[in-house]
DNA sequence: ATGACTGATTGCAAATTGCAACCAGTTGTA
DNA sequence: TACAACTGGTTGCAATTTGCAATCAGTCAT
C-alpha cells in the first residue's frame, strides 16, 4: 500500500485524498472538539455511530497520513493515546468554517451548534487561540494562556443549551 | 429516496453527509474556478478522471441538495447548463483554505496551486470578490467591477505558470 | 478467579465505485 | 439527404468499501 497514485496535483484534490469521506473529519473533529484520546472513547462516545472496524480502519490512515499520532498510555498496557499533530491542528479553521455553513444551510440541532456559533463569532484569533491550547494539550507546548480555555468555553457553552433544553422539557 | 434520516445534527457532520465524498467539491470547484458548466465539460476536462454514472448521479445528488440548479441551453435542445447556488457560492472560503492547507501539508504540482496560492494571499477580501463574481455568473446579479475579474487573474496566473514551465523544458 | 475493559479483528451481506460499452436525440457539415 | 460528431446521460458487471454483529486475546481491579 501506499504506492497509489494520486488523482491529480491539485491541492483540493490531495486534500479530499486525505479526508475526503464519511469518517475521517468525525473521527478529528472529536478529537479536537470532544477531548477524546482513546480508541473506546471515539467509538462508545461517537454521536454518529462509527463502527469499529472503519474506526480502526482511519486510524491507521490518519496515523499514515501524519494526521495522528500514536503513544502508550502509562496507565494501561494495552491503552493507547491518540494525539494531533500540527498538520491535523491546521484544519482548525476548516473546521470553523464547515461549522459555520453547515448552521447556516442545514438542518443543525440547537445542542450540537451552539460550539460552531461560538467559533463563528469568535473569528480567526479564536481559531488562533484554540489550535494554540490544542499544540499545547497534543503537541506539549508550554502554555501561556489567561483566563478560561476556549475548550473550556464551548463546553460550558454546550452545558449551559443542554441544561435549557432540559428545563424547557420539564416544564 | 431523501428519506435518510441523519447521522446527527452536528453541522460539521451534516456538511460531510453533503459534500464529504471524493468527488462533489471535485465538480464543485471545477464549475466554481475552472467554469465548466456542461456534462461534457465536466466529464472530460476533469483533471481526476471522473466516469460519467458517477457524474450524473453526483449531479443529481447536488441538484436535489440545492447546490446547483440545471437549466437549458437555448444553444442546443439536449445541452443543460449547470449553475451554482448561493449555498454552494458560500463554499468559496472553505475552498479556499481547503487548498491552503493542501498546499502547505501535500505535494501539490505548481501549475495546479497557483491558483489556491494567488486565493490565499488574496484573503477574505479576494474571496468576497470572487463570491460576487460567482453570484453575477450564475445568478445573475448585477455587475459592479472594476479592473480584471478574480477569475480573469487566476487564470492568467495559471497560463503564465504554463508557459513557464513549457519554456523551462525547452530549454 | 472472575468479570469488565483494552484496542482491535473477522465474517458476511449490502451498498458504492469504477470501467467500458452503449444509447437515443440533436446538430453541423458534406 | 446522409453522416459523423456531439448532447446528457444509462446499463451491465466486477471490484472495492461499508456497516453490523460477533468475537478475541491481553490487561486490570476486585
Amino acid at each position: 500500500m501506499s504506492t497509489a497514485a494520486h488523482r491529480s496535483g491539485c491541492p483540493i484534490n490531495l486534500s479530499l485524498e486525505v479526508f475526503g469521506d464519511r469518517w475521517s473529519l468525525i473521527i478529528l473533529r472529536d478529537m479536537m472538539f470532544g477531548g477524546r484520546r482513546h480508541f473506546r472513547e471515539l467509538l462508545t462516545r461517537s454521536e454518529e455511530g462509527i463502527s469499529s472496524n472503519i474506526l480502526a480502519d482511519r486510524l491507521k490512515m490518519l496515523l499514515d497520513e501524519g494526521m495522528i499520532t500514536k503513544t502508550d498510555d502509562p496507565s494501561h498496557k494495552q491503552k493507547a493515546v491518540y494525539s494531533l499533530t500540527e498538520k491535523s491542528i491546521a484544519l482548525v479553521p476548516i473546521f470553523a468554517h464547515l461549522g459555520a455553513w453547515g448552521r447556516r444551510y442545514l438542518p443543525v440541532s440547537e445542542e450540537l451548534s451552539i460550539r460552531a456559533q461560538l467559533l463563528e463569532e469568535g473569528g480567526p484569533a479564536l481559531w488562533d487561540q484554540f489550535m494554540a491550547e490544542l499544540r499545547e494539550l497534543h503537541l506539549g507546548e508550554p502554555a501561556k494562556r489567561e483566563g478560561p480555555t476556549v475548550a473550556e468555553q464551548l463546553q460550558a457553552a454546550y452545558e449551559k443549551v443542554l441544561a435549557r433544553q432540559a428545563a424547557k422539557t420539564r416544564r
